[in-house]
RNA sequence: GGACCUGUGGUGCAGUUUGGAGUGCACGCCGCCCUGUCAAGGCGGAGGUCGCGGGUUCAAAUCCCGUCAGGUCCGCCA
């Protein structure tokens, strides 16, 4: 139906016929003996003349027949890959005429996110939408070949799961031949790819679609996919060098350059500089440890087990209500409150600090605190007294507020936080919390402490972290039963409970599990990240809103009677 | 479950603080003109439940209450 692709002729093209299809972009008439239309596909733009009136209008489907010839003197647009040339004498076949778009087919406004949704064949035309399709693709598939130059095999997991109550809520699947039962659509192929490995597949990988009934982000929708990976027989040492070299990889495909090694951290590491699991490293303004400045300090704020600050450059000369929003964005963090300090001069030179509070520290202490932040005259120190981990995170995330750029920005930091605590919190009966999952293997080091002090256990569980966003996380796999009966009784959970949850996990791992560990890699965030997004939708063809919502499907929608009556369901009245 | 921001012709905005006739801008759309434009240009025209409901007022896009939707975030996401 066509020769040539809008968007790619050049001059070297110049005399041959050409037949292009694509939309009318843009149709300019100049009278009964010329008009111009910009033809669109998903190459780009090319400029037709056509010797007389056209009757096409905006989005009008067409094909086009002309000879492609050097545009005339001073007529070229630079603004155009295909602006030295155009094609001549056209011929125009309408083969669908169209309303006028909704909106305009063009990158230069931002428009409604729900009547992009609702029109989302047009809203993908554009060629923003075009470019982050394609990446997406380009990316999908280097990771691909990363994964299978290293030897693992590609198998899919099924997406009717059995129900396994532990960590993100799940959609349920209701069967019409098992009335009152359900499937559940997989959180992640997890448990999946665990009996890969018992069956001897060795090195797994998968390009899976996850699903997880959970509140939505600009980094989160209820279906996502995972470049899924398992391997047995290796090392956590290993699992990162396969996964560095996938998302290396990536990153090069996706910019053309590659980015270094990938740096490591400890988890411990990560919260004390930069107060979160998942630091930004592309900027500094790390979090400074004032604990011991304020040990004995008579300001009762400041009687905490953990003080810590962040400094702004230059932030002396932020206004108060600036400062006092500041204070409303801690305390809605959980802070107690936020005292701030100005690094000021007086007019013999001397350096001193205006604060609401100074006059509750000793003079040691507000030296001591301008010494141990290293802030200078017109810096804005900011505090915060609490436990370690709310003081971690209120000044993590005031910093990120403060200092930090969009994710989609580059440079592209990779980063892998490594040591992770095996626990985290307990729950309502007071047993410690799986941090990550409960077949994750503690590090050795502490295995021995797992009962007598649980909460100072490290797991080998490690996050890969790009820019700030948690890119994808993974473990060393519990294969021992011995071990694993101990960590379910560390968690509270009792033999019974274990089986009847994880049965056919634990069953399967009594007929020779290898030793076994995995990652998995967001890939919308990751190509988000290179198409400079900082929304995951924008890298998804068909996304939801925020409370999931199609407006395109206008799902999720009730069923038909007849249809439920199938399933044996019968909807009940929202309880308040 | 909670906080904040937003909602005005098809699209993007201004107008809301300080109530006074649906007022304005740009794009698009329709008609006419135009032989080198490319965000073409000129002339003319059509197009509105100011998200929805209630309240205050002589009078509400504007003030108040509620509600719906979108967005960002907290909780949540092993």
């Amino acid at each position: 139906m066509r020769t040539h692709l809008c968007g790619t002729l050049r001059s070297e093209d110049v005399g041959t016929r050409a037949t292009v299809c694509g939309w009318v972009a843009k149709r300019r008439e100049h009278g009964e003996h010329l008009a111009f239309i910009d033809l669109r596909d998903h190459t780009g733009i090319v400029q037709c003349v056509v010797p007389g009136t056209v009757d096409v209008r905006s989005e009008y489907v067409v094909a086009v027949e002309g000879e492609v010839r050097l545009r005339p003197a001073g007529t070229t647009n630079p603004d155009l890959p295909t602006g030295e040339v155009e094609l001549h004498d056209c011929t125009v076949t309408v083969l669908n005429a169209a309303e006028p778009p909704p909106f305009p087919v063009d990158d230069r406004v931002d428009v409604d996110e729900v009547i992009r949704l609702k029109h989302r064949f047009v809203d993908l035309r554009r060629p923003t939408m075009q470019a982050n399709l394609r990446l997406r693709a380009k990316v999908n598939s280097s990771l691909r070949a990363a994964m299978d130059r290293q030897g693992f095999l590609e198998v899919e997991t099924p997406l009717l799961w059995a129900p396994t109550p532990e960590g993100a809520r799940e959609f349920a699947v209701p069967s019409r031949l098992h009335h009152g039962s359900c499937y559940v659509l997989p959180q992640s192929p997890q448990l999946a790819k665990q009996l890969l490995m018992v069956a001897g597949v060795d090195r797994y990988y998968q390009v899976a679609r996850c699903l997880r009934d959970e509140d939505l982000r600009a980094d989160r929708q209820f279906e996502f996919s995972q470049l899924d990976i398992e391997a047995s027989f290796v090392t956590q040492e290993d699992v990162l060098s396969f996964v560095s070299e996938a998302v290396l990889d990536a990153a090069e495909a996706a910019t053309g350059q590659r980015p270094g090694p990938v740096p490591t951290m400890t988890w411990a590491e990560a919260m004390d500089r930069y107060g979160t699991d998942k630091p930004d490293i592309r900027f500094a303004m790390e979090l400074v440890d004032l604990t011991a400045v304020f040990a004995t300090t008579e300001f009762r704020a400041f009687s905490a087990p953990c003080v810590k600050a962040i400094v702004l450059d230059g932030g002396a000369g932020l206004s108060r209500s600036r400062l006092d929003a500041l204070t409303d964005r801690a305390k809605a963090l959980g802070a107690k409150g936020l005292a701030w300090f100005k690094v000021t001069q007086n007019e013999d030179g001397v350096t001193g600090i205006e604060s609401p509070v100074a006059k509750f520290l000793s003079d040691d202490e507000q030296s001591g605190l301008v010494a141990a932040t290293g802030a200078t005259v017109g810096d804005l120190i900011l505090t915060v007294a609490d436990d370690y981990r709310l003081t971690c995170h209120v000044l993590g995330a005031l910093r990120l507020e403060l200092g930090g750029r969009p994710v989609s920005e580059g440079p592209y930091a990779y980063l892998w936080v490594v040591d992770f605590p095996m626990f985290d919190g307990v729950d309502d009966a007071g047993n410690p919390v799986a941090a990550h999952h409960p077949f994750t293997m503690p590090h050795p080091e502490d295995i021995d402490r797992l009962e007598s002090d649980p909460a100072s256990v490290r797991s080998q569980a490690y996050d890969l972290v790009l820019n700030g966003w948690e890119l994808g996380s993974g473990s060393v796999r519990v294969h021992r039963a011995d071990i694993q009966a101990r960590i379910f009784s560390v968690l509270g959970i009792s033999d019974e409970e274990a089986a009847s949850r994880f049965g056919f996990l634990l069953g399967a791992f009594r007929f020779g599990a290898p030793p076994h560990a995995g990652f998995a890699v967001g890939l919308d965030r990751l190509v988000a990240i290179f198409a400079g997004e900082d929304n995951i939708r924008e890298v998804i063809a068909f996304p939801k809103t925020q409370s999931g919502w199609d407006p395109m499907t206008d799902a999720p929608k009730p069923l038909a009677a007849g249809a439920l009556r199938d399933l044996g369901l019968q909807p009940i009245p929202k309880l308040d």
